[in-house]
RNA sequence: CGGGAUGUAGCGCAGCUUGGUAGCGCACCUCGCUUGGGACGAGGGGGUCGCACGUUCAAAUCGUGUCAUCCCGACCA
């Protein structure tokens, strides 16, 4: 390709809506173009990007037995009141009718449609097990789509679906399908680490999220990992065990006692005027799920993690209540008190879920729906709870014990490209997605399911390397190998043996482009660094002693070396990726 | 969805307070000059000032509404 026909533009500046280097780089470097707010065009350079990452996955997904399908973009809505998600997928799907009203969605996952696909093709257990995967693109209407191709409504997912008659069976398509990641984010140039993790809205057992570990806001994860053994999960999953698991006020507190702490709203303002730690403090915290007031109890020392907390009272929706909805709930229930002074006791018809570590708390600290007075010295039999249930609600921190060998654990942040879930029946039985099995009988398939971000593995890779003057892209997935830039376009002895070394490498399979752009050199070095060609051949005034230069864009090596040299080395680069 | 901000040429911005023929830098076209890290000179093309309504002799500028975009939060693959 030659630079002055090539379909680029690059920025002097970065672009003023970008916020992550990802975006920042692939905007500039004229890779990507926002249509409208988290929907972008892919140039023709991130095409070759997209189409590289592509073919990695496909390869892997192939080698590892999966067959390859295409299921339609828009979905009718009778597929998805079959599995039960129309109503409870929420705005995140993209809902749509047709000319003559018939309701339809654009598809933000394929589990209705390969059910339905797999039903009618597989009926017997001598076909199991199957794994059918596509690469298409997805939409989910993300409330606040942000950071450019890391999280976009529009995006490319390669998504995976496997239908096995056992768990043995989906066990090993699982551990098939991790070792295939493993392989193509390898080849992809990313250190991945894989998680355990909350299953979501897709729903099922266990799963894993592949992370690329990153410490820039681009991660929006945060990842708890023992260094000591395996043990890693997203904030959403970790659990922990406590340095200090039990507390017990009887130090401070000789008796059962109402006392007053006036203005006392905060926890910080609790413990600082009855001069105790905050983890004596009782926390109740109101919570909205599925429309309903939920009450969660938590040592006040540590915070609730929602998903938790969601899942422990079975719902699908979670937000924390408004001050308006406190003070309703308050009037409901007969009381009148403030947040900070809000507490179990005397509530009536509202589920309360209460976190594990709450049962070593002894002698403790709480609000009773009463401003300005706070319980001392309670404990959880005190409050007159009707059914107390536990469970694990809290968010883990950093430094706590690792649960599988007690270390304390450290906290990254990572970009999620990819996740494994082990689904089970969860689609297959209300869709009635059966098989004959040996015994003659119909059975529901065991399923999974597992995702890659195609964009978002591609914007990933940018995050994870790049420096100040542009992307340093892995070989691999580089939109192209090398760039031959001649210093003077009207030197014809540079221009001839650049064409020269630029014909070597084309018709050696290398993926080429020589700048004959009549610019001053500066302005190629800075485009070729920013759109961040691998590798570089310079053929400039060391010419008349029969050299070039060799730049190798990811360490910055500079090489004088023969024309000849410098095309083996990228025909050998290239062989190797 | 709550809070905050911004919409002026492909990109980055000024002009708005105090209404009076729409500007600058980059990019683009032509000519000259230059050629190892985003040169220079001269000339040139490109904008319904997000949109609508209103106030006014006159609106990028003032008012109302609306749409879009971004940030913080909430939410989520």
């Amino acid at each position: 390709m030659k630079m002055s026909k090539l379909f680029v533009q690059t920025q002097r500046e970065f672009p003023a809506d970008a916020e992550v280097i990802s975006h920042k780089m692939l905007a500039r470097a004229g890779y990507i173009k926002k249509l409208t707010s988290g929907v972008y065009n892919y140039l023709p350079l991130m095409w070759r990007v997209l189409k590289k990452v592509e073919n990695i996955v496909r390869e892997e997904m192939d080698k590892a037995g999966a067959q390859e399908l295409l299921m339609p973009f828009v979905q009718p809505k009778e597929l998805w009141e079959e599995s039960g998600r129309w109503g409870a997928y929420g705005g995140e799907l993209m809902r749509l009718k047709d000319r003559h009203g018939r309701e339809m969605c654009l598809g933000p996952t394929h589990e209705e449609i390969i059910t339905a696909i797999a039903r009618d093709g597989l009926k017997s257990y001598k076909q199991l097990p199957v794994n059918l995967y596509q690469i298409q693109s997805k939409f989910r209407d993300e409330r606040r789509p942000r950071f450019g191709l890391l999280r976009g409504r529009e995006f490319i997912m390669k998504d995976a679906y496997s239908f096995a008659a056992s768990q043995e069976d989906l066990d090993k398509e699982y551990k098939n399908m991790w070792q295939a990641y493993t392989n193509i984010f390898n080849r992809c140039g990313l250190a991945t680490k894989a998680v355990q993790s909350d299953s979501g809205a897709i729903g099922g057992n266990v799963s894993h999220e592949f992370m690329v570990i990153t410490d820039t806001d681009a991660g929006e994860n945060d990842v708890f990992y023992c260094e000591e053994c395996d043990y890693a999960a997203n904030s959403n999953h970790a659990v922990s065990n406590l340095p200090e698991a039990i507390v017990d006020g009887s130090s401070y507190f000789t008796k059962n006692e109402i006392v007053d702490t006036p203005n006392c709203h905060s926890i910080e303002e609790l413990s600082e005027f009855l001069k105790i730690p905050s983890s004596l403090i009782l926390k109740s915290l109101i919570y909205i799920i599925d429309k309903e007031p939920v009450m969660a109890l938590i040592r006040a020392d540590k915070q609730a993690e929602e998903t938790k907390l969601l899942n422990a009272a079975g719902g699908i929706d979670i937000r924390i209540a408004s001050t308006a909805e406190i003070q309703e709930l308050m009037d409901n229930q007969g009381f009148n008190a403030i947040p900070g002074f809000i507490g179990p006791k005397g509530m009536k018809n509202i589920k309360i879920i209460t976190d594990n570590t709450v049962k070593e708390m002894k002698n403790f600290v709480v609000g009773i729906n009463k401003n300005d007075v706070h319980q001392v010295g309670a404990n959880l039999e005190d409050l007159g709870i009707d059914e107390i249930n536990y469970a694990d609600i809290r968010l883990v921190e950093a430094g706590e014990f690792c649960p599988q060998c007690g270390k304390p654990l450290k906290v990254t942040r990572g970009i999620e490209v990819g996740n494994i879930f082990q689904l089970g029946t969860k689609y297959s039985k209300p869709m009635n997605a059966v098989y004959l099995d040996a015994d003659g009988k119909a059975k529901p398939y065991i399923m999974g399911c597992y995702g890659i971000g195609i964009t978002r593995t591609a914007a990933a890779a940018v995050e994870a390397h790049h420096d100040e003057w542009g992307i340093k892209w892995p070989l691999s997935i580089a939109p192209y190998h090398v760039i031959v830039v001649p210093v003077s376009v009207k030197d014809e002895q540079q221009m001839s043996v650049a064409n020269e070394i630029y014909e070597e490498l084309l018709s050696n399979g290398v993926e080429a482009v020589i700048d004959d752009r009549d610019e001053r050199p500066g302005v190629k070095f800075k485009d070729a660094d920013l759109i961040g060609f691998p590798y570089r051949i310079t053929v400039g005034k060391t010419i008349t002693d029969g050299n070039v230069e060799f730049v190798t864009r990811s360490t910055g090596e500079k090489q004088v070396v023969k024309p000849d040299e410098a095309i083996k080395m990228v025909i050998d680069a290239v062989k190797n990726i």
